[in-house]
DNA sequence: AATATTTTCGCAATCGTTTGTTATTTTAAT
DNA sequence: ATTAAAATAACAAACGATTGCGAAAATATT
């Protein structure tokens, strides 16, 4: 069955097709007696406006793209299923691709972006340390950009993030108020702008008001590594009390750790994570963490991406605030 | 910046619009010299062709629908990140949407993957009892659909999901391995299809070749559901030696109640789960499930497409075969 | 009844491509 | 040198919608 189109309403109904597209917009030059006609036959034949020839002739698409490494990944699938939720209210439909952390993917899926005119694009760089000419290119192009997660340097355009000082603060302030003694500090991968943030600001925070506090700061870059070390240093003579965990990747590793070694929690280990609160409430007692919501940074990259399309330019950084979720764990 | 076409191309080298169209396309019409020309302009005006236009004038669009309930789960995130990557390898674009559970969504989905002309859609019912009629509409506009997870009764439609009946059995057949005594087999929904399933494999089995085995058989709909359930019956004088999970989401609710009562597994319990095996691995010891992985499901469900569009029309069930993964608690 | 006004609708151009057909130029054949 | 054949490029009609403008018909004004 072939598709209906204007044209074949028109012909059916013996009137032009630029009135039957007007009836079907309600439009006040068309009579309502018209307009009941060929809306009735509109419907009759499943009448669908073709969305490639809307698009052509008005020159904007509906259509946002966005970039992930993956969409299997507990922040991303919340990050777009937030996106996919207001753009849905919007009128907006998602474009999504997956990088897979490769640049070449990712320059491929920006050309994909621009065939289909979309109207914005939401970026997670595939590689922090990316040459970013390919979207200053998408901006000349009249196409928005919100970058979020990894982000780049460059303060010429528009990202969105977490409020990652805060995150590392909150941890730290909560690991003083359990009068921590002795403290393993697992961050991410070091070359993320993110585990420098996070980890600067919890340090500062935590010589600063806690000077005396034993801190051994290490970086992990997988769950099996960040189980290794939280073993490899539970087995010296002075045992950590504390155990603080960058990411939830991290956490999963520590907690397997926990478990087979059996230690107690919170009485003999304390346990803090960053988190979208998933992973924690898996354990019993729930973890503490500091919360990190992918949906709200969702959330706030459609908004940005609105203001974004509708005042030409917004360059700006906006953050989501972070704040502490007590569980049993501390 | 205006977006460049071929017209403008044309203009500026003096030619005519088809020819620098067939230049860029390597038609053998066009001489080598004029194909240099016109491409080296294209790639210095970064030239991309308008899909709009492309779509429009050649009739097919390279856009795939996916309907999910939600993006954000362990299944359909997999299920999407197979889907996509076997999209853009096959030069395929998805387009996808969340339908909360909610049929208004999901016919509102369906009519924009009209307006569309997505050229397939990949769906999951939101509603196990729904009328598909409006698939069939689909299917009469030349749009073939394929039905994962929760999928009509139908049988003039296209489907593939996991293989639910060895699920279930290989899940049995572990359970009497293990020489259990007392089971606690807790079920999800038992609306889904996919409950019922895997229900009455998993007790058709028991009965058949274990029939002395006590089973206690009921069903949860939540994590929380699933946690009460287990502890209320762990306070029976009769305690059960094996519980068996049907979904992530039991296991999560179980594993807590089994955390917090301080049970050893798999000395005290023995632990088995219907998994992709992510959440399984979180724990010490790892608990042994039968895998169903939504990520295969995507490959396959892709193939069958690809299949589908060609043939014009295959009706068929697909399944993936599923296997039991040793972990450490049975 | 003649003119002015308003309603109601059709004409035609346009968006950016693709592609069958035709026209022109170049090269080859006699 | 003339003609045939091959190479190269232009013309023009779609695809399905939107929209400014003008024409015809219906109604209102005097």
């Amino acid at each position: 069955m072939t598709n209906t189109t204007l044209k074949l309403l028109a012909q059916q109904l013996q009137l032009s097709i630029s009135t039957v597209s007007r009836a079907l917009k309600n439009h006040p030059d068309i009579s309502a007696k018209t307009k009941a006609k060929v809306q009735a036959l509109a419907q009759n034949l499943d009448y669908e406006p073709n969305a490639n020839a809307v698009q052509l002739r008005t020159q904007r698409s509906k259509i946002l793209g966005v970039i992930v490494p993956t969409i299997a990944n507990f922040f991303y699938e919340n990050f777009i299923a937030a996106l996919e939720e207001e753009s849905s209210k919007n009128g907006y439909t998602l474009m999504i691709f997956q990088s897979s952390h490769n640049v070449e993917n990712e320059l491929n899926n920006l050309k994909i972006f621009r065939q289909n005119r979309v109207s914005g694009v939401f970026a997670c760089l595939s590689n922090s340390a990316e040459n970013i000419d390919v979207y200053h290119k998408m901006n000349e192009h009249e196409i928005p950009v919100v970058f979020f997660d990894i982000v780049p340097k460059d303060n010429t355009i528009t990202k969105v993030r977490m409020a990652d000082e805060r995150c590392g603060v909150l941890a730290a302030k909560n690991i003083i108020k359990r009068n921590a003694k002795k403290v393993l500090a697992i961050f991410g991968d070091p070359a993320l702008s993110i585990s420098q943030i996070r980890k600067t600001s919890f340090q500062n925070f935590m010589t600063d008001l806690s000077p005396k506090t034993n801190v051994k700061y290490i970086n992990a870059t997988s769950s099996n590594e960040a189980e290794e070390i939280f073993k490899n240093h539970y087995n010296k003579t002075v045992k950590f009390d504390t155990v603080f965990c960058m990411t939830d990747e991290i956490l999963i590793g520590v907690m397997k750790a926990i478990q087979a070694l059996q230690i107690k929690v919170p009485s003999e280990m304390g346990v803090i994570s960053i988190s979208n609160g998933f992973i924690p409430n898996l354990y019993y007692p729930v973890i503490s963490y500091v919360e990190t919501s992918g949906f709200q940074l969702g959330k706030l990259a459609f908004v940005q991406m609105m203001a974004n399309m509708q005042t030409g330019k917004a360059v700006d950084e906006l953050t989501v605030e972070a704040k502490f979720i007590e569980g049993g764990s501390m």
